[in-house]
DNA sequence: CGGTTACCCTGGATGC
DNA sequence: TGCATCCAGGGTAACC
């Protein structure tokens, strides 16, 4: 669930513990989540280092280490989250990061294991495997890249926007808000959007993505929090996801729930009335 | 090769 | 009350 506000979210949270802090022990719980090396190795190249920042790369997080010492990357995927407050070792924890000179402990928690923690040697190592996976940041992405990518697919707009390497960071939640305020329907064919069509797409990305994170993200379990264990706003004012059968705030219909072609297993919420499959005639 | 689907994993909600 | 089933969805692999 952690999608680009959710995870902007946790790399601000974890920029006044970490940034700049000299690391002790770091501990690896569960090795099914390390990938690319072991837990002697990953615990070995990482503890006592200093961390330089923490960066965002589409839903990743970056915690790079000083002179270009390494970097960890997490991918939170689904259920993924940093917890900075409890003192005592939280339910599910994946990662611990101790401070030298601080009883302060960050922890990465991750209560279905579908998430993934990765050491690279160097940051150029680290920037070519975000490269290899994921397309420009939805933050960061002009109008006139956005509309080449998609102009290079025959699939639904949803699905497309959500595949991270044609733009990294949207997911199921606010794949869904974008549409809904750019008044797209979930299934029109990426490729044949006119050119006013992107324009209202690309300015409700950046509209959308940013209003989450000044929401701090989406909360609508236990799995996300804040790193300090509070729940994200942005769903106490969201217009489509998760609210089947209630009012659009636009036209007043009632919204729908549907799983819609080439996106199998997932829940698409959207307004029939403002975002028709094709463009209405003027 | 592009598009679609199955599967990974676990906890909470729902159904009988 | 308890057990089985379903659902959440980010991402990759395998499939057609």
């Amino acid at each position: 669930m952690p999608e680009l506000p959710e995870v902007e979210t946790m790399v601000r949270g974890l920029r006044p513990a970490l940034a700049g802090r000299l690391l002790g022990t770091v501990k690896v719980h569960d090795p099914f989540l390390l990938e690319g090396t072991n837990c002697a190795t990953f615990e070995h190249l990482a503890s006592g280092r200093k961390v330089e920042r923490i960066d965002r790369s589409g839903k990743w997080v970056l915690i790079i280490l000083e002179a270009d010492s390494g970097v960890i990357v997490i991918q939170p995927r689904m259920t993924g989250a940093f917890w900075l407050v409890p003192p005592d070792r939280p339910e599910h924890a994946r990662l611990t990061f101790r401070l030298q000179g601080s009883d302060q402990v960050v922890w990465y928690c991750d209560a279905r294991r579908l998430g993934k923690i990765r050491w690279h040697d160097t940051l150029g190592d680290a920037r070519v495997a975000c490269a290899r996976s994921q397309g420009p940041d939805a933050l960061e992405i002009s109008r006139d890249d956005l509309a080449h990518r998609l102009k290079q697919t025959s699939r639904s707009i949803k699905p497309t926007l959500m595949d991270q390497k044609v733009l990294a960071g949207i997911g199921n939640i606010y794949a869904d808000e974008i549409l809904f305020a750019s008044r797209l329907h979930p299934e029109r064919v990426a490729s044949q959007l006119k050119p006013a069509e992107l324009d209202r797409l690309h300015a409700a990305v950046g509209e959308v993505l940013h209003r989450a994170v000044e929401a701090e993200g989406s909360s609508f379990d236990a799995h996300y929090r804040t790193v300090l264990g509070l729940e994200g706003g942005f769903l106490a004012t969201n217009a489509m996801y998760g609210r089947a059968g209630r009012p659009c705030p636009h036209c007043g219909n009632p919204i729908v729930r549907e799983h819609i072609r080439g996106l199998i297993g997932r829940s698409t919420y959207y307004c029939p009335r403002c975002q028709p499959p094709r463009v209405r005639r003027a």
